[in-house]
Parts: C-alpha cells; structure tokens; sequence
RNA sequence: CGGAAUGUAGCGCAGUCUGGUAGCGUACUAAGUUCGGGACUUAGGGGUCGGAGGUUCAAAUCCUCUCAUUCCGACCA
C-alpha cells in the first residue's frame, strides 16, 4: 500500500478525552475517530488490525469445529421476553421501535436468538453437538463508556455458542473452545491468563476469563506462585480454617468513650489495638432489604460475593442518611450488638476470640465483643477479598500474587439455563424429549487489539506484535526529489508484494523527520530505510521496530533478509 | 444514577475572576528555500465562543435553564 493513497491521519498531540496509552496511541495512530461517547469509527490501518485478529479467531474456530453465521444486529423483543431479559437488561438494553410500534433492540449479545435458531432447526440427537459464531457488531449501552475502543458502547465481538445433547459432551465442546482461546491469544502475541471464574461449583456450571496482563486492566487477578491457580478478585474464594484456638480470654463487654474517633484506624490507634482487632459494620441495601454486614477492620468487602450469597439483584452501601433514618444511628459508632436489622459476618470472624466493635451508641465503642455471646448473627459466609498471605484455595499453600488484567475473553458453561425458559429441545436415543445443553464463548474483537496496544508500545508509538501487524514492512523513502531512489525503492515494494510481505510504502513528499516519526508511532515489526546508504553504496537499512536496532544490507539482499526476518 | 470538572478554529489550549476589536500553538492552502529524526520564511483560509433565555448601551466573560463530553464509584467482551 502507497501512503500517499492510503489514509491514515496520524497526529502529534493525543486528544485531551484519552486516560490509556492504547487510546492515545490508537488516536495518535489514526486507527479510530471518535463520533459520540462510546461510538469510534475505525480507520483503514485500524480496520487491517481489527480484521487480522478476526481471522485468527476465525481460523482457529474453524479448525475447533465451529461453523460461521450470521445473526442480525436488531432483535424482537419477545424473543428477550421469553427469557425474561427484556425486563433484566433495564437501561443497558438500546430499544427501538418500527414504524408499527413494534419493540425491538439493538443485540448487546445474541443467547435468544441463536437459542431460537436452533430450536427450529435442530430436533435430532444425531445432529448434535454443534457450536456456532459469528463476528459481529454489538451495543450495550454502558453507563461509562471509557478507553476508547477498549470499552466502547458499540463493539465489535466474536461470539459462540455451543449446543450439546449430554453434559459430557458439553464438557467436551466447553474444553475444546479454552483450547482454541489459548492458541488465539498466544497467535495475538499477547501475555495472558485464562482465570478460573468459579473455581469451586461442583458440576454446575462454570466459566473461564482470558486476560490480558496489563497495569491499566480493570479488572484484579489473583495467582498462586505454587500451582497454576488464577481468579478473578472478585470470584477468587478465601479459605476458611476452622476450630482457630482462642487467643483472647473472656472479657467483660467494656463501652468506652470515643469521641470523634470512627475510622477503624482512628479507633485502633485510640485504644491501641490493631486494626484486626477491629470489627467493620457497613450497612447495605438491596432491592429487599437493609442488612449489616461484619468484617475484621483491616478486610475488604467484596461486594459481588456479598450479592450472591444474599441471592439479591443490587446491592449498594446505604448512605448515612437513610442509615441515620431508618436505625436511628451514625455510621462511625455501628456494631452488632443490639443491631436491629440482619447481621451478616465474614468467616473470619468465628475465630474464637472477641473484637473492637461501635456502640451503637454516638461516641462509643465496644471492647471484648464476643459475637457468638453478644450479637445475633444470621449467618457466616465468604465476604472478603483475598489477600497476599491467604492460603491458595486450590493447593492451600501460601504464595498468593496480584496482577491486573484486561478481560479479552470468556467462555462459560451455560447449561440449560436458556434452552429451558425458551424450551428448546432434541429427541434423543430414546426419543426423549431434552434440553440442549449451552455454553457460549465471546471474545472483544476491538478490545483484544486495544490490549495488543496496551501490553505492546514504547515512548515513540506502537509496537505490533507479528501476526496482528496492520502491515509486516514500513519502507520508508526519505528523498522525494531522487528518480533513483524513488524507483529503487517501488521496485522493492512490488518484490516484497510479490513474496507475500504486506508492506506500507511512504511515498509521501513529506520530510524526513516527519516520516520517521511517523514510522515508529505506526510501530510496524521492521522498518525500511532508503537514504544516504542507498545513494552511497546501494544500501537499505532495516530498523526492528521492537529493538530499534539497524542494520544495513546490500539492496540485491533485502528480499531475502525481510523475508527470513519475518519467518 | 451518585460525586467532580470541562465545552472558544480539525486537534491542544489562553482569554472568563475585573463585560468593551476573537487569540496562541499545531494542522491546513500557496510560493520560495530546505531534506537522516515531527524544517524555515512570507502570504493566506478557517469561529453562530455547545444551545436557549435573561441582565446590560455593550456578553466568550455576569445570571437561569438546557445539552454534550470527560474524570472517580457499581455493570461488562
């Protein structure tokens, strides 16, 4: 491709809206152009990478099992009914209507629909299994956008579903789909994880999230230096030992005057106790009710595990107000001891000893709280973050570490979770009716090359990783005004054409300074120079994009030494 | 939706406090000079100052409302 036909609006200032260096740098790049929040139009150089990964995903579905489709992009909402989604999805969900005021809306992902198709099509075991995707546009309208491409509203995925007659066979279809998952991932040259969603369900169903390693992921990775053990944060289970010796005799329950001191910190330090000593109260609200919740005062709340273990839809921190309101209390001075509404506590705290806990009483503070004698618990669960000296809830040794990560990917069991509220089914051997059992994979088109970005760049641009490089080769022609270094240099690019290396030729009549510039922020692997050394001695320089290192070849070289730096 | 901020040329910003000729850098156009790391000189083009209303002789500037965007929290590929 000839740059001066090509187009790639590159700039020198990123624009004042970009947080990540994948987002400056794909701006910078002149891959997306940004039209509304969350909305990005992709550029030709962006488009080469996008479509690059899509065919590796392609090929190594393919090669997996799975077969293409296609599945509209607007979707009738009572296919979403069925399922009970189309109420669910609440805002996320972009409805419209057509000119018959018919509801429909703009597919944020595709389970009704491929459910239906199969539904309709599929009646025998012997045309099971089957595993289906497409690559296709998606909207799910984010409270907050944010990163660009990384996290637009409008996206790009590749999404399958598989459908089996028997849950060994689903196992199978789900095994086959990580295997493809890892050879993506390492074919995007990227450094990754699949993690481990829900490690410990025991043949329910499960699920497993690829990530990107990236300082700037959003999401919190935990990893055991001992066994191959990964989880999300916010899934990762925390071990919980039971029959902890008693460290503390029995005590008197003590008040104790605290004015002004509320933080778990400030009341440690007052009473000269640790922070572990200390027993959090926070007090939640879900859709049902207002609970209080315990955990050791140098813990972490983990909200999500919280939600689940309490079966609610939201869960959210009530605000002093309403707790002021409805209890009649100030955060700062809460405890269990006289609670009047539910008290919830972390495993943790059936350790046989007594805790710092608030008065409920403004000013105060209990000392030798012993939960089991003084407070009413309504049940113990695991409700905390792990952390670095937890033992790994795999091998129970100690060595847990933290990464963040970027999820690119996630494969789930589904069961028959869908097949069953749209009652979809086969006949099998037996000419028994059965659910299909689902599972369906996504991978973020869009955002696996944004992490590409992310994990793959230095202070000048880019750095492409091979097989998801919009271009192998940037042959550079730094004299405009040389007939023989022009046409040496076309020469060259129709070889490279000619043996198969994708190359971006800048024919600009653009200066120098400006041209390298440019080639390094576009970051293709090698870099091609025609300058002084072609008009000395008939030389090209050939610069690796990762090392910076240059070399210089005789001219009647270069095919061959491009072609074998490439292999 | 809660908290914070910002809307002025394609992009990055100053000007707003203290009302009075619409600015800077970059990008763009033309000519000339340059040519191994985002060149220089000269001459140009480009703005309903996010929108609506108000105060005033006079509003980018003050007031009210509105829209949009961004940042921090809960959702997700």
């Amino acid at each position: 491709m000839k740059y001066s036909q090509y187009f790639i609006p590159t700039i020198k200032d990123s624009p004042a809206d970009a947080e990540l260096t994948s987002h400056k740098l794909m701006v910078r790049a002149g891959m997306i152009r940004k039209l509304a929040a969350g909305i990005y139009n992709i550029l030709p150089f962006g488009l080469k990478a996008i479509r690059k990964v899509e065919n590796i995903v392609r090929d190594e579905l393919n090669k997996a099992g799975a077969v293409e489709v296609f599945l509209p992009s607007i979707q009738p909402s009572s296919l979403w009914e069925e399922t009970g989604r189309w109420l669910q999805y609440d805002l996320e969900l972009l409805r419209v209507k057509d000119r018959h005021d018919r509801e429909f809306c703009y597919g944020p992902t595709h389970e009704e629909v491929i459910t239906d198709l199969v539904r309709n099509d599929i009646k025998s075991y012997k045309q099971l299994p089957v595993n289906l995707y497409q690559i296709q546009t998606k909207f799910r309208d984010e409270i907050r956008p944010r990163f660009g491409i990384m996290r637009a509203r409008e996206f790009t995925m590749k999404d399958a579903y598989s459908f089996d007659a028997t849950d060994a066979g689903a196992n199978i279809s789900f095994e086959k789909m990580v295997q493809a998952y890892d050879n993506i991932f390492q074919r995007c040259g990227l450094q990754f994880r699949g993690v481990d969603a829900d490690s410990g369900a025991i043949g329910g169903d499960f699920s497993r999230e690829y990530m990107v390693l990236a300082e700037s992921g959003e999401n919190e990775v935990a990893y055991c230096n001992s066994c191959d053990y990964a989880a999300n944060v916010e899934k990762a289970k925390v071990l919980y030992k039971e029959n902890i010796e008693s460290t503390v005799p029995e005590e008197q329950l003590e008040e104790v005057h605290t004015p002004g001191y509320k933080s778990i910190e400030e009341v440690a330090n007052f009473l000269k106790v640790t922070p572990a000593d200390c027993v959090k109260c926070l007090i939640y609200e879900t859709e049902e009710e207002m609970i209080a919740l315990l955990i050791r005062g140098d813990r972490q709340v983990n909200e999500i595990k919280l939600k689940n273990f309490l079966g609610v839809e939201t869960i959210a921190l009530a605000s002093d107000e309403l707790i002021y309101k409805t209890l009649q209390l100030t955060t700062g001075y809460l405890g269990p001891v006289g609670m009047k509404i539910s008290v919830y506590a972390d495993n943790e705290l059936q350790e046989n000893r007594t805790f710092v806990t608030g008065a409920n009483k403004d000013e105060f503070h209990l000392k030798n709280v012993d939960l089991s004698r003084d407070a009413q618990i309504k049940g113990y669960g695991d409700f905390r973050n792990i952390e670095a000296n937890d033992p790994c809830p795999s091998c129970g040794k100690h060595g847990i570490n933290f990464c963040r990560g970027i999820e690119v990917g996630h494969v789930f069991k589904l069961g028959t979770k869908y097949s069953e509220k749209m009652n979809a089914t086969f006949l099998d051997q037996n000419g028994k009716s059965q659910h299909f059992i689902m599972g369906c994979y996504g991978i973020g088109i869009g955002r696996t090359v944004a992490a590409a970005i992310e994990q793959n760049n230095d202070d000048k641009g880019i750095i492409w990783p091979k097989e998801i490089a919009p271009f192998h080769v940037h042959l550079v022609s730094l004299f405009n005004k040389d007939s023989d270094l022009m046409e040496a240099s076309e020469k060259l690019y129709n070889e490279l054409i000619e043996a198969g290396v994708e190359v971006l030729w800048d024919d600009r009549n653009e200066s120098v300074g400006k041209k390298f510039k440019d080639a390094d922020l576009l970051g293709l692997p090698l870099q091609i120079v025609f300058g002084k050394p072609f008009q000395e001695e008939k030389q090209v320089e050939i610069t690796e994009r990762k090392t910076l290192t240059k070399e210089k070849f005789p001219l009647n070289k270069a095919v061959e030494i491009i072609t074998k730096k490439l292999s």
